[in-house]
RNA sequence: GCCGAAGUGGUGGAAUUGGUAGACACGCUGGAUUCAAAAUCCAGUGCAUUCACGUGCGUGAGGGUUCGAGUCCCUCCUUCGGUACCA
């Protein structure tokens, strides 16, 4: 045995061969297959999961990883203390990113996302991460996403009833419409009209259709895209910079189009309250909260005078409608083109012209009020006066109702835009009382307001409920920022929507057994006529006989909504995931991820787990119990300062103290690779001479700039100044990229270090849910830490006596702090108390076969190569991931005396002993009688005595 | 602007319910070992002052509560994250 032969040389401290051990254990694991768990099992369950990645083709970097060992070090604790733990990894293959990168490397995204996880999986089993590989699938599968097909289709079958609080089958509320029409109907829904049942029967079925999609939770409807003419392509938000694409900066307008969306907004209640029972940290839960944004208040109806229909406003105060002195409405709402009168309707025209012309990113962006009066007014319902109807873009058509009414004395916009035009203003709020209150603190008195007059804002709110609803005006109502999410993408690398479209243009969706509908395969992914998705030119596949499919796909959140469930049942045919299997393994106890999926990801997978909930298909109401954010490594980066105009023609570099007060204009930063830095990462990072050729040598276009030095001139090889050159670079801390060159690559480190050091490296770092840069500087520690460990097993005979009380103390010290850090998830303290514990056994030149033991089993979720090395040096023969976490006993922790510190006022001046059972009367006797606290008495009179037991001592004076 | 999180040595970071601030580690200094180096081991290391014992000051700034504050309260500053005219 390989191993045998690491140990045999017993008085020679033998360093530990990590790259052996690892390669023999890794293949070992495997063979044996220790990870594979079944829902079959008495034990109780445990469900840790990772957000699975999408597989890039630059493979993992050192940041990657980290919140992959935190949950393998958590679900090898767990595993070793009698839970059968789903711990499974899979890939987010779908989507953008995939299918731009294999765009790059000419391949079909198809071939590249299998190459790319290859290659993740091997760099994952080298950090020793203990995933049940059995369970592995990626979101690109046909069998996978002929389940993500599935529940799209099953959206598509349902409306929310907004009274049960459920998804219904759609089927249900046509039933509903043909017996009473939609009066009596209680659904989440966007159409305006009632009918009556005779007026549902008269419909034909196109009509009906196009009602009934106003209700469904998966529906049609015109949406804005992000469209390019000149790359002839839609852009998904983050290729638009300042309005222009980020390829090319050409101009980005909004286009309109059809395209899929999910009745998210149903659920914004229950998603809402979902937060207060599960275990997220409070900033996640605020992100969700906010992106929820639910506001109430009460809608209410304006008459337009001269026009049959009202305007409808939603307002968090109506309180202040005494003061709505003029309304304003989007610039695309539906009632802006009946009621502009002849006399403005150039003025309107213009205004919506310029409206549309600029990009969201403008409107976003500029600040300047702007908007066109219609010509037309509305009677303001509590002072029978006539306002004037506006439109401007600072009201959105998305929100609310698309309309305002404006009470410029009382909100900043309104004001603002009051001001610009001259419209009045009536103060209705006494503010006077509350100073320093803001407008959204809701206080003051009401003024000016007749029946309200004097009464407090809250009160006044409660009363104007009440009056709007007696008088028929509107009721209390509750509004949400959630938008309904947009759900399709004009791309290729995505699932295709389970519909297909009749020659009147009739939706229905596939149903169970035509699915999966396959991705058809083409190798032009280049965008189709007029932005649509290159499906589009797979005209075969899109005409088929007697109705067409839809061209566009499922963004990259469809399969991440739902993966979690299929982890539990990865192979089933027949169902997403068997019920037994679900029931078994129910939900996600511990998810670990990054903060950038706070929203989306999140948001979507909660969405369709209530959704599944609502159908019974699952147990749970939320899928994930416990949620970690991890943090991210992020890498130093380095430029150089090139100074923008050349001298003579011939590029030149300047020092990075030279620039530090140059105007940034004129030079740019250009980064360079991270290995031809000298002190990198430091403020005094430079390069030499040495490494000046280095970068020469790797952009050639370079071989013949100037580079001045703060100490001299650096040009073809030769440099002319005093000493030796230095070119101090720019420092930056940033995510670590190929484009920044500062990436370092695990594989790297573990090649040098070992994987179990790497592991407890990153863990030491910090907490997990910090973000910190890379700094491969501190490993030493680690590393001598493992070589202590490998010391205290294989270093010289263990004895097998009975350990002595001082051992037994110092383990069972750890064994206690590591059990808590572990299920806290503070492995930075864990691994910590492991070098505490080492050392003190060093201290005691403890050589015990028990202590070792123990100390193996617990440092065996951390680095599982080693000890599983170790655990058989130890004469085991069962892998060590397989045994019980060892318990820590209290007894060895009791303390027969207490070092206090002894303070007068509060500060320490000297420290006592006493016993562990000693009364505070003894203590506090014995404490004043000490010589050193007599001299800090002396003359003083002692107002107080303080002890707290076991902690410390106060003497006031 | 609004919301959230966080500011501790030269560095990463520790500190139950308010109870010895700086654990552990890096780095640095000195020493041992070595022909020498690496590696390893030992000692020291918040700042100021002192030959030294010690003393003073110290957790972003200022105030407060308390016998006692890194921790609680108020005001402010900075950094990071989220969000963006949300009626």
């Amino acid at each position: 045995m390989h191993s045998l032969l690491l140990c045999t040389i017993s008085n020679y401290i033998m360093d530990y061969n990590s790259i052996k051990v690892e390669a023999f254990w890794k293949q070992y694991w495997k063979d044996n297959d220790i990870y594979r768990v079944t829902h079959e099992s008495d034990k109780p369950k445990y469900y840790v999961l990772d957000m699975f990645p999408y597989p890039s083709g630059a493979g993992l970097h050192v940041g990657h990883p980290l919140g992959y060992i935190a949950s393998d070090i958590f679900t090898r604790h767990k595993r070793m203390n009698g839970y059968n733990v789903l711990h499974p990894m899979g890939w987010d293959a779908f989507g953008l990113p995939a299918e731009e990168y294999a765009k790059q490397v000419n391949m079909h995204p198809a071939d590249s996302s299998k190459q790319n996880a290859v290659r993740y999986k091997e760099q994952m089993s080298s950090v020793g991460l203990s995933f049940d590989w059995a369970r592995e699938f990626a979101t690109c599968d046909p069998a996978y996403y002929k389940w993500t097909q599935w529940i799209f289709s099953e959206l598509f079958n349902h409306y929310y009833d907004t009274k049960e609080e459920k998804a219904i089958p759609i089927q249900d509320l046509i039933d509903a419409f043909a017996a009473n029409g939609n009066g009596t109907v209680q659904a989440a829904h966007s159409y305006q009209e009632t009918f009556t049942a005779e007026d549902w029967a008269k419909l034909n079925r196109k009509e009906q259709e196009d009602i009934l999609t106003e209700y469904r939770l998966a529906y049609r409807k015109v949406g804005y895209v992000n469209w390019c003419e000149k790359l002839g392509t839609v852009l998904a938000n983050d290729q638009v910079k300042d309005g222009l694409s980020e390829r090319g900066g050409h101009p980005v307008e909004q286009k309109a189009m059809t395209q899929w969306y999910l009745r998210t907004t149903a659920y914004a209640e229950r998603l809402l309250n979902g937060l207060d029972d599960i275990e997220w940290s409070d900033s996640l839960k605020t992100i969700q909260r906010n992106w929820i944004g639910r506001s109430e208040g009460a809608s209410v109806h304006f008459q337009i005078d001269g026009h049959e229909g009202d305007i409808e406003v939603f307002t968090t105060r109506p309180d202040t409608i005494f003061g709505a002195t003029y309304m304003v409405l989007a610039p695309e709402h539906d009632l802006v083109e009946i009621i502009t009168t002849a006399d403005q309707k150039e003025d309107i025209d213009t205004y919506i012209n310029y409206v549309k012309s600029k990009s969201e990113v403008e409107r976003m962006a500029d600040k300047e009020v702007t908007g066109a009066f219609t010509g037309a007014y509305a009677i303001n319902p509590f002072t029978n006066t006539k306002i004037p109807i506006w439109i401007g873009e600072y009201v959105l058509k998305d929100y609310g109702t698309g309309a305002i009414m404006a009470v410029p004395s009382d909100d900043d916009r309104d004001n603002n835009f009051a001001t610009k035009f001259g419209l009045e203003i009536i103060d209705v709020v006494d503010k006077s009382k509350y100073p320093g209150a803001s407008l959204s603190d809701k206080l003051g008195i009401i003024i000016n307001s007749d029946f309200i007059n004097g009464m407090e804002v809250p009160d006044a709110i409660t009363k104007m409920c009440e009056v709007i609803e007696e008088r028929g005006l509107g009721s209390a109502s509750i509004n949400y920022k959630l938008r309904d999410a947009n759900f399709s993408r004009q791309r290729y690398w995505g699932e295709p929507f389970p519909v297909k479209y009749d020659d009147d243009g009739i939706v229905t969706a596939l149903s169970k057994d035509e699915l999966p509908l396959l991705l058809p395969h083409t190798d032009d992914l280049s965008p189709g006529e007029g932005g649509q998705s290159p499906l589009s030119r797979v005209k075969e596949w899109v005409n088929q006989d007697g109705f067409t499919r839809e061209t566009d796909v499922m963004p990259a959140v469809a399969g991440s909504s739902w993966y979690f469930l299929r982890f539990m049942d990865p192979h089933n045919d027949d169902e997403f995931a068997g019920q037994d299997a679900i029931n078994y393994w129910q939900d996600v106890d511990l998810y670990v991820g990054g903060a950038e999926h706070a929203v989306a990801h999140l948001m979507y997978a909660r969405f369709w787990h209530k959704f599944l909930y609502d159908k019974g298909m699952v147990p749970t109401g939320e899928p994930f119990k416990r949620l970690v954010n991890q943090g991210m490594i992020q890498g130093g980066i380095e430029f150089i300062g090139l100074l923008k105009e050349k001298q003579d023609g011939i590029s030149k570099f300047m020092c990075a103290k030279m620039l530090q007060h140059a105007d940034p204009s004129t030079y740019v930063k250009i980064p360079i690779k991270i290995q031809f830095v000298n002190e990198y990462g430091k403020d005094s990072s430079y390069l030499s001479a040495e490494s000046i050729k280095q970068f020469i040598g790797w952009r050639s276009e370079y071989k013949d700039a100037i580079f001045e030095c703060s100490n001299g001139v650096y040009q073809n090889g030769k440099f002319t100044g005093k000493d030796t050159s230095h070119l101090h670079t720019f420092s930056e801390t940033g995510k670590m990229s190929k484009s920044k060159f500062n990436v370092i690559n695990p594989d790297e480190v573990i090649e040098r270090y070992g994987s179990d050091c790497f592991r407890m490296y990153e863990m030491f770092l910090g907490p997990i849910q910090q973000s910190k840069p890379w700094d491969t500087n501190g490993i030493d520690g680690v590393y001598k830490f493992i070589n202590k460990y490998w010391n205290l097993v294989t270093d010289g005979d263990l004895s097998t006596d009975d350990p002595s009380k001082e051992e037994l103390k110092v383990l069972h010290t750890m064994l206690k702090k590591v059990d808590a850090d572990i299920q806290s998830l503070s492995f930075n303290t864990a691994v910590s108390s492991f070098m505490i514990c080492i050392n003190d056994l060093r201290k005691l030149k403890s050589k015990n076969k028990h202590i070792a033991s123990e100390f193996t089993l617990a440092l065996a979720p951390f680095a599982p190569f080693i000890t599983e090395e170790c655990w058989k040096l130890l004469g085991n023969n069962e892998s060590v991931h397989l045994q019980s976490f060892p318990k820590h006993n209290d007894e060895y922790l009791v303390e027969d005396s207490i070092e206090y510190p002894i303070c007068i006022n509060g500060k320490k001046r000297g420290m006592a002993s006493f016993g562990a059972d000693l009364d505070k009367t003894t203590i506090e006797k014995t404490t004043l009688e000490m010589e050193f606290v007599q001299q800090w008495i002396e003359g003083k009179t002692i107002k107080k005595v303080i002890v707290v037991p076991n902690r410390m001592v106060n003497i006031v004076i």
